[in-house]
RNA sequence: GGUUUCGUAGCUCAGCUGGGAGAGCGCCACCUCGACAAGGUGGAAGUCGGGGGUUCGAGCCCCUCCGAGACCACCA
């Protein structure tokens, strides 16, 4: 037991970190939200994945985002709830089982309504399982115990309860519309699942002759197969070129149709030819147009883009042969005038990527204007949304402001079913949770909703909603943080917070943590079509979850898209490496050293105390930068901690007691270099959570897993000023020494003498004191440190803060290099005191910078004038 | 048309409420020193997109121009 040595092997393996390591903390529990009521109750919901396939890297982004920032709330001894759950994706997993199907040549319709349903939920649970054990891979801190699917009983209840009441508010309504028709899924389409694109189109310019008349009038579209559809020409009511043919008539050509020129003021005068085609169900203004003046509406298409009855001749065409075929045939009848080239915005089905058509339909629609009023309402008081950062809630409320209503109902069988049933005889409306008793009598609504309909209540449907007694609701609702992408900010954020503000009379979170996208190394988007994208689980293979995941957290600052790049993982590998290496240290010089064991009591070197200084600057600045969603500032504050001071600096120097035969000064050696260790790996633990995990358990230690240890904390009693004042001046004179060995080219190995004299008698005892180190890191054949030295002709100069160095360096000067180098230096030094001079004498800097900027200057004033002086006199000297 | 982000070392990016530019990778030289060569030590490298302004002082604030991107928008 005495001589146990605690190994770790040479080299990190992540694989081997990694493994089982999961599975140790759930069966710890330790992601389970305790409701312990001595906490404070933190908590964050998931954004629900879909459950249409695999994570990419924007969801590990995103997720790792949630877990460091629970993973810290935890080690702060909040009650923390971080729950997890999917999303059904109505449209995009319907799309995704159908096209399976279509591969076994079978359509939807084959199966049945029921059969294909029970067919998604076959897909859904193992896909589940795959999305969990993805969340697995990157050591996600989930509480299972509480996740939620958007189609669980409970959560569809939410959505038939808010329905319902919309519903009853009269802010849900159903109507004929004209709405985003996706001819391929056939279904509805809201306005933000429609792309617009830009197109090279065509502007059809053409002549319609007005009846009973040699007149023509002259118009022009950019998708003439609408013409089937027109009801109407509309010109503006006071343009005087068309004020003789208001109320006249036009022969719609082709199809020998007589409409009405009316008068409007939608049209613009200035645009084209000042008159325009008026198509009622196939154009939004022109719907709206057509209600003004009571314009028959002819749909053209059927459901699947091609072209219906109405379409005469053409009838069983696809719109874009038909558009094709009815050009040429007003081209034959002298009707087409000209065809220019138009670049414009087309609008693309999201998900199918098909040409929207805009269609004239029965849907059901949310009535937004008083719901949004309300969410632009919260965010003009004190209690507002915090959006992170701050720019993104801009986009939001300039989203919130030009409200339009909203398309809820969608033609597909894959989702929650709309809960209105039409009577069979009297056609009567009956919205409900319940079917209506006489249930044969009644036919309930094919429909069902769109998806985000469900996904807005997220936040409270997951906890408990509509029971607001529920004891999840009321301890872990509102939630404190929503991490997303700026993609969905319309989709999703904008709706929970009004959904939330209508129900739960609550905003559903306080800050929306917003970040941007992954993109390739090219800087392009990561899609399939591309083949550019990378699988998350790749990149754990090969270098470790933590890897992955501290490249994302610190790959950009918040808001900004991040770009992939191989070798940034690679490199954050080396980190974990030296962080492995240096614990690896620590372990092999702990013999049985116990947590009980350590004790910063003892005397402190100087190291220590300046590796104590150091630790607690870098808590301040982690937590303070995680508190602040900046993962990017705090870690970068603990790779330069644990690289640059501990790993270069403290690890080194702590050889020297540690390979002395001073006890005392070794116990406290190995206090320091666990104390420090231990704090480092609960700060880097919610950044790297195995290898932190890993190294954790085999350091002296206490309690079960780091995941529930305490996070560090500001020790006042270890911050030392002084101490790292003179730990600067060491290694400046170190580094020096260094420089100049590295000048000549003499390796460390060569031992040559080396005369330090110090300004002061402070100085020099500063520097015996710690001559230790100074032989370790300079191996001197001799070291002499004096407040009196008498500089020898053949060294090499180095003036630094309060010390001039030298280093007799017999027969390896070129004195005529070592004279072009001091002036060079001499150079420097005096632009520097001239540029600190002309500052300090600048009497609007002295009176208006403040005095700590000024008194920093006067420093460097005196440093810099002493270091001139000292090389002018070197030089003077080696002259001679 | 409206909103918005970005332009800093060869590449990718940091740079906190203005106080004299940093990291990673790459590059050059040297080093097997008992944690780590996936490492160590030293080094080269930037007119902070251009111009103007505010200020004692600007990479940071304001204006303008150039260049790249994103989002929103019913102009037929």
């Amino acid at each position: 037991m005495t001589n146990k040595k605690r190994q770790l092997a040479p080299k990190y393996n992540p694989t081997e970190v990694e493994a089982g390591r999961y599975k140790f903390w759930l069966d710890g529990k330790y992601f389970e939200a305790t409701g312990d009521k001595n906490k404070e109750p933190f908590s964050i919901v998931i954004p629900p994945p879909n459950v249409t396939g695999r994570l990419h890297l924007g969801h590990a982004w995103d997720t790792t985002m949630q877990d460091t920032i629970s993973r810290m709330k935890r080690m702060q001894g909040y009650d923390v709830l971080w729950l997890p759950g999917m999303d059904h994706a109505g449209i995009a997993t319907q799309s995704v089982v159908e096209n399976k199907l279509r591969e076994q040549g079978k359509t939807r319709y084959d199966l049945g309504r029921d059969k294909f349903i029970d067919t998604v939920w076959d897909w859904k649970e193992e896909y589940a399982n795959h999305i969990r054990e993805q969340w697995g891979k990157l050591g996600l801190g989930l509480d299972y115990s509480k996740e939620r699917f958007t189609m669980d009983e409970k959560l569809s209840d939410a959505v038939q309860e808010v329905f319902v009441k919309l519903y009853e508010k009269g802010l849900i309504y159903r109507g004929e519309y004209i709405i985003n028709w996706d001819p391929v899924t056939k279904t509805a389409l809201s306005d933000i699942e429609v792309i617009h694109e830009e197109i090279n189109g065509h502007f059809y310019h053409m002549r319609y002759p007005i009846k009973d008349s040699e007149e023509v009038i002259e118009i022009a579209t950019t998708r003439p197969e609408t013409m089937l559809g027109d009801t109407a020409i509309a010109v503006h009511p006071e343009d005087e070129r068309y004020q003789h043919l208001i109320g006249e008539k036009v022969v719609l050509p082709i199809v020998g149709r007589e409409i009405e020129i009316v008068a409007d003021d939608y049209v613009d005068m200035e645009f084209g030819s000042g008159a325009v085609k008026i198509t009622p169900a196939h154009d939004p203004n022109d719907f709206e147009i057509g209600n003004r003046h009571n314009l028959e509406r002819v749909l053209v298409m059927h459901e699947d883009g091609t072209m219906n009855g109405n379409a005469g001749k053409y009838e069983g065409m696809d719109r874009f042969e038909c558009r094709k075929a009815i050009v040429k045939d007003l081209q034959t009848l002298g009707v087409l005038i000209k065809i220019e080239d138009h670049l414009h915005q087309v609008g693309h089905s999201e998900r199918s990527g098909a040409v929207v058509e805009p269609y004239l339909s029965t849907q059901w629609f949310v009535n937004m204007q008083p719901l949004a009023d309300r969410a632009v309402e919260l965010q003009k008081g004190e209690d507002k949304v915090n959006f992170v950062p701050e720019r993104f809630e801009q986009t939001y409320l300039n989203w919130m402001e030009n409200i339009h209503d909203w398309v809820i109902s969608r033609q597909l069988w894959w989702g929650h079913r709309i809960p209105a049933w039409y009577h069979k005889e009297t056609n009567e409306v009956y919205v409900g949770k319940e079917a209506p008793e006489d249930i044969e009598n009644w036919r309930q609504d094919e429909d069902v909703l769109d998806t985000w309909f469900s996904s807005a209540l997220w936040p409270f449907s997951t906890m408990g909603w509509p029971d607001e007694e529920s004891e999840d609701f009321k301890r872990y609702f509102p939630t404190d943080v929503l991490v997303t992408g700026y993609d969905i900010i319309f989709f999703w954020v904008a709706r929970m917070i009004f959904q939330s503000l209508e129900f739960t009379e609550e905003k559903p979170f306080e800050d929306v943590l917003i970040h941007g996208l992954i993109r390739a190394s090219d800087g392009r988007k990561m899609s399939k079509s591309l083949g550019n994208g990378v699988d998350p689980m790749d990149v754990i293979e090969k270098y470790g979850a933590d890897s992955l995941r501290y490249f994302l957290l610190t790959g950009s600052t918040p808001g900004q898209d991040l770009r992939f790049y191989w070798e940034r993982v690679e490199s954050v590998w080396n980190f974990a490496n030296k962080i492995w290496n240096a614990s690896r240290f620590v372990l092999m010089n702990m013999e049985d050293f116990k947590y009980e064991d350590i004790d910063l009591s003892g005397e402190l070197t100087l190291p220590d105390k300046w590796i104590l200084t150091r630790l607690n600057e870098t808590i301040q600045n982690v937590t303070q930068n995680t508190d602040k969603y900046e993962f990017g500032e705090a870690g970068r504050a603990l790779y330069n901690f644990i690289w640059d001071d501990y790993c270069d600096w403290y690890i080194e120097m702590a050889k020297i007691p540690l390979n002395s035969d001073n006890e005392a000064a070794k116990q406290t050696t190995r206090s320091v270099l666990a104390h420090v260790l231990d704090q480092i790996m609960r700060m880097l633990h919610p950044y790297m959570p195995f290898i932190t995990e890993e190294i954790w358990q085999q350091l002296p230690h206490e309690g079960e897993s780091i995941t529930v240890a305490a996070w560090p904390t500001y020790n006042e009693e270890y911050h030392d000023e002084v101490a790292s004042k003179e730990m600067k001046q060491l290694v400046d004179i170190i580094k020096s020494i260094r420089n100049i060995r590295a000048e000549v080219d003499t390796p460390m190995s060569r031992e040559i003498p080396i005369m330090i004299k110090a300004k002061n008698d402070t100085v020099q005892i500063t520097l015996d004191k710690n001559r230790s180190y100074l032989e370790r890191f300079c191996n001197p054949s001799e070291l002499t440190i004096a407040t009196e030295v008498r500089a020898p002709e053949d060294a090499m100069t180095a003036i630094v803060t309060g010390a001039e160095i030298f280093l007799p360096l017999e027969g390896l000067i070129d004195f005529e290099k070592e004279i072009a180098r001091l002036e060079k230096e001499l150079k420097k030094w005096e632009s520097e005191v001239e540029l600190v001079t002309k500052k300090l004498s600048n009497e609007g800097f002295v009176n208006n910078a403040p005095e700590k900027v000024v008194e920093a200057e006067r420093q460097k004033q005196i440093e810099y004038t002493d270091k001139h002086e000292k090389v002018k006199q070197r030089l003077e000297e080696l002259k001679k």
